[in-house]
DNA sequence: ACCTATTTTTAGACTTATCTAAATATATTT
DNA sequence: AAATATATTTAGATAAGTCTAAAAATAGGT
C-alpha cells in the first residue's frame, strides 16, 4: 500500500498536527523527520497527489480523511508492538521503540487483529500511550503533568511524555514506575523542582522530569 | 546492515545451493527472485563487493561464510515468525509465509532470541522445515518423500516440500497433516498414484502429491 | 573448428528517496 | 513601504533497485 518513508511521514504529520493544534510547516516536519525541508517538499508534494494530505505551497500541510486513518492505523501496531515486547517478550520499556519503528510497517490486518486479540485488547502501551482500537478510536485519559499538580495534591503515574531511553533508565534507577501512587509534598517556586513521596520514599525532583510525568488524577 | 533485498538474494542463493548442489546461475537465480537476468547480475555485483558472495563473471555466484550465516538468520526470523503466527496467533499454516517475508527482515538479535525463547525453542516450522538455532546449526532430519515408499510400507509425515496455500489447503481438505501415520496401501506403477492410509481412512493421492511430503520412517 | 542457440553482462533509462545550492515567497523590522 | 531575515520551493545531483534492448561470452551440435 504505502511506503515506509510515506508512513513515517504521515505518522509525523499526525502528532505534529496535535503537538501544536495546527497544519504542520515544512521545517517542524523536517525536523521531526531529521531530513532537509527539501526533501520533506518533496515528499508532501507526492503525499498530496496521493490524496493524504492536503497541501497549498507555502501553507504547511495536514492529513486528509484517509491519510489520518493511515497514521493511526501505524501508531496502533507501533504500540501494540511496543506492548508485546514489553508483555510477553520481557524487553524493557526503554528498549522497544526502534524495533516498533520496524514492527509498525508490516502489512497484515489480520496480523494486526490476531495479536491485539492475543494480547488480550490492551488500552495502553508501554509508556501509557493510548493504543487505538481497530476502528481507529483513542481511549482518552484525563491525565494532566506533575508539574502542574500544587503542594499536597496526589494521583497515579500514568505515562511519560519524553519516552528517551535516557530518562525511562532514569525512573528506573528512582523506582518511578506506571502504576504508582505520587504525592507532592513540596514545590520550589526558585527552579520548579519538587518532593515528592512515591511508595514511602521521598525523592526530589527536577522541573525536568515532572514536566515528563502524566499523573491522573482520583 | 543489509536492505531487504540484498537479504533475499541472499536466501535465494541459499536456497538454489541447496536445491542443485552448484553455484547458482544468473537465469536460475532470476526466476527464484521473480525478476530479470539483468538486475540480477547488478545485484550479485554488489553482493559480491560486500563480500557475501563469491562471483565469477559468466561462473555463477556462491555464498561467502558471511553470506551464509546471514542467509540462514533470515531463514531463522522466518521460520520463528511463521511458528509464532501458527502457534500463537491462530492462523493457519497456508497463511504464515508472505507475513513471514516481511517479518524475516526485522533487525534486532535481542528480538530473534527472547522470541526464540518465548516459542520454546522450537526445532521446526510449520511446514516442518528445520529452524536454525542462534549458531546457525540445522537440525537434520532422515526424511525422505511419501513418493520414495513402496507398497506396505509406512511412517510419519513430518513436512512438506511444496508450501504453496494451494498445496496446504489440499492437504488440510483431505486430512493429511504433520504427525500423522501414513502407510503405503497400494502404488500404482502407471501414474504413480497410491493408496494411502491415514487415520483409519483409505485415500488415492496423485505422485504430485506424494512427491511434496516427507515421511520419517520408524 | 565453426556456426548457432543460450546465457550472461553491459548500456542506458526510470522510480523513490534523499541531498546541496540557488531561487522565490512570506514574515518581521525598521 | 522598503529592507532584511526566515521559510519554503525548485533545480540538479546521487544512490538503490529495477527494467529493456543490445552486446558479449559460453555451450552445443555438426
Ligand atoms: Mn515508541
Ligand atoms: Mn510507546
Ligand atoms: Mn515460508
Ligand atoms: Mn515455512
Amino acid at each position: 500500500m504505502f511506503s515506509f518513508s510515506e508512513e513515517n511521514y504521515l505518522k509525523a504529520i499526525f502528532h505534529l498536527e496535535r503537538k501544536y493544534q495546527a497544519g504542520v510547516s515544512t521545517n517542524a516536519l523536517a525536523e521531526e523527520m531529521d531530513t532537509k525541508a527539501s526533501s520533506v517538499t518533496d515528499m508532501i508534494k507526492k503525499l498530496s497527489e496521493k490524496e493524504l494530505v492536503i497541501y497549498k505551497k507555502y501553507q504547511g500541510v495536514k492529513l486528509s480523511e484517509l491519510g489520518d486513518k493511515t497514521a493511526i492505523q501505524v501508531i496502533r501496531k507501533h504500540r501494540l508492538w511496543e506492548y508485546f515486547l514489553v508483555e510477553k517478550l520481557n524487553f524493557n520499556w526503554d528498549e522497544v521503540h526502534d524495533i516498533a519503528e520496524q514492527l509498525e510497517h508490516i502489512k497484515s490486518e489480520k496480523l494486526t487483529h490476531e495479536l491485539d486479540k492475543f494480547l488480550g485488547f490492551p488500552k495502553r502501551d508501554p509508556h501509557g500511550d493510548p493504543i487505538p482500537d481497530a476502528e481507529g478510536n483513542f481511549s482518552v485519559a484525563n491525565k494532566m503533568l506533575l508539574s502542574e499538580l500544587g503542594k499536597a495534591e496526589k494521583g497515579i503515574c500514568v505515562g511519560v511524555k519524553d519516552s528517551s531511553s535516557e530518562f525511562l533508565r532514569f525512573l528506573d534507577k528512582n523506582n518511578i514506575a506506571l502504576g504508582k501512587d505520587i504525592k507532592v509534598l513540596e514545590k520550589e517556586a526558585f527552579d520548579g523542582s519538587m518532593l515528592i513521596l512515591i511508595e514511602e520514599r521521598e525523592l526530589r525532583i527536577s522541573q525536568l522530569i515532572s514536566n515528563n510525568l502524566y499523573i491522573k488524577i482520583q
